[in-house]
DNA sequence: CTCGTTTAATTACACGCGTAATCTTTATTG
DNA sequence: CAATAAAGATTACGCGTGTAATTAAACGAG
């Protein structure tokens, strides 16, 4: 099995948002982009930007005196990372149980509940 | 505003699942039960107590020469805690996309189907 | 009362992370 | 070509975490 799991920390996510939204880009414009949401200083980003680079989560080609960076670790394989992480972690492998907890404390909009129910509906769709 | 979240780490809450599971116990009991599961030396999980301790997360009762630990932290708050962090970090803060990504990429049994529709059912009846 | 044993408290240590500062290389400009 | 500026590479540093080892205290056995 080739792809064992990227681990990317949580301010690294934030640079692979950046990166997903638009990509190639250079690292001055994911600077650029991070600095009024996060206050982060060019140093951080490129430090950050440097560890994606030795994860493998990120790639760069040259392009005259600066790199332009890719994502290699794509966006929903992260999420599932993750969420199959909280499942494990916190509500023991099991599904259901995160559902009821998310249906009990957070507050869902009437478009959640509706999309909710055409998702449902969708999967039991297909089960039959 | 009294409750600022209580942040335990991923070692820590091996500990409080124990503790969940029943309390109070002493932690000899405590070392017991994570043996098997996690390989643990004693001393490790007495390290994660006191750490457990200074956050508050647990308290613990003298009783003769050794303490009986109780969680303090609620296995639903924490999960609630944990839960909200996925959401904000991964999924913008938007419970449909993540839903959505757990119909597309969990395996979900029938039984986590017809779960699902109950809630979904119970939510649209206590709107109107 | 002293020694050993059991439990608790203190200390250790390397690694990842958040957050940069400093050093180095390379392209630009006079 | 030499000095400067811009981008990248290397180094830093304190904190939390995983994982204990070491030290101290307290109680039971002689």
């Amino acid at each position: 099995m080739p792809n064992k799991p990227i681990a990317i920390s949580d301010a690294e996510s934030r640079v692979m948002e950046v990166l997903w939204q638009q990509a190639p880009q250079a690292s001055e414009d994911i600077v650029a982009a991070l600095l009024a949401p996060t206050g982060w200083h060019e140093k951080t980003v490129r430090t950050l930007l440097n560890r994606l680079l030795g994860k493998g989560a990120v790639s760069a080609q040259k392009d005259g005196r600066r790199y332009l960076y890719s994502p290699l670790l794509q966006r929903e394989q992260w999420q599932q990372q993750e969420s199959r992480s909280l499942l494990d972690r916190v509500f023991g492998g099991k599904v259901a149980p995160l559902l009821a907890h998310f249906s009990q404390h957070e507050k869902l909009s009437t478009k959640d509940v509706a999309e909710l129910r055409k998702l449902i509906d969708a999967i039991e769709q297909k089960r039959r």
